[in-house]
DNA sequence: CGCTTCTTTCAGAAATTTGTGAAGATACAG
DNA sequence: CTGTATCTTCACAAATTTCTGAAAGAAGCG
């Protein structure tokens, strides 16, 4: 009974039950935020993994997923921004990493979500007619969103500041 | 052929095919983003309409849905604050409304979310240890986001500002 | 150059989600 | 109190999504 004493760590100095706790809970709430299941819990794994970046047979291992599973996760969270993938120079290992700076613009990039909302509200603005009431009440629902986007910009730039001052710059973890 | 010539009003001063088509395209934008597609449609409906509210079975004929589908979307709706029910004194009716006020602030409103993911995150340094490079990494992305509840908080305070301003207070639709 | 190791793609099985019809509640009207 | 209009709930059918196993596709290494 070398490893399940309580609080006990693995051979890497970790526990990997209480890892596994808070990647299946962290998970939860980012399906229940909309965030499709796989890569959900693919994220939360390399969120709580301790250089910020595994490799695909890691993540199937940790998971408990098929390499297939883990290719769609990994695509998924690429596409939105959320990991970025690393090719390790000597092999043909692919390494999965959450860069910190990224992944926060990539949550509050919703941008291009936000840009066709825009859009289609202003198409709306058009066809229904500037002064109708209906008009002009997505008249509004756009200022809105223009007023958003320009804030949120805005707030980032505030996050980096913030951080910087607390954190030190670049991301907490290196290899 | 008294209303579907180009660009035509319907009996109502509306030209309900230019409505419909809105309604469509910017419901499936919602529904890019993630709300489910019934709740997406409703909503739209509702922000085309010149009242900002519709009943039940004005909502049904319009997008062509059961009233169970009205039903289940408008329950969706309510419980993430996006409309509000009403209840018409002298009827049995309901109306369902759009605030424009009530909707933003949902928008922006993930705070429950929020809040979860904070709860998770801390569970997280707590049971992976502060010190770890994993627990460090979590203690920032909780200090993001709890810096985030913070600015947005502060960002709507300022739309609302912002809004008087440019539109007058209150709702820009009342019956 | 072929072997080995890893990753991706593809088709299908399984589970989940979504919308409907029909029956059940609720509340006003006479 | 009975009748009627309106909304909700429930069980099921249909469509969509999700994950897997198996085979094909890259990319170093001998």
């Amino acid at each position: 009974m070398t490893q399940a004493a309580a609080g006990a760590t693995g051979a890497d100095g970790r526990d990997p039950e209480a890892v596994s706790r808070f990647v299946e809970h962290f998970a939860a709430q980012l399906v229940e935020a909309g965030l499709p299941r796989m890569p959900a819990r693919v994220f939360a794994a390399l969120l709580a993994s301790d250089t910020g970046a595994l490799t695909s047979s890691e993540l199937g291992e940790q998971l408990k997923i098929s390499p297939a599973a883990v290719s769609g996760a990994v695509r998924y969270l690429a596409q939105v921004h959320m990991i970025s993938r690393e090719r390790e120079p000597g092999s043909r290992r692919e390494r999965y990493r959450v860069h910190g700076d990224q992944w926060y613009e990539a949550l509050t990039n919703r941008e291009a979500i936000l840009r066709r909302w825009e859009d289609a509200l202003r198409e709306g603005v058009t066809s229904l007619g500037p002064t109708t009431p209906a008009g002009r009440r997505l008249t509004e629902t756009l200022a809105f969103f223009e007023f958003v986007e320009k804030e949120v910009a805005a707030m980032m730039e505030r996050w980096r500041e913030h951080r910087e001052q607390r954190f030190g710059s670049g991301t907490s973890t290196r290899d």
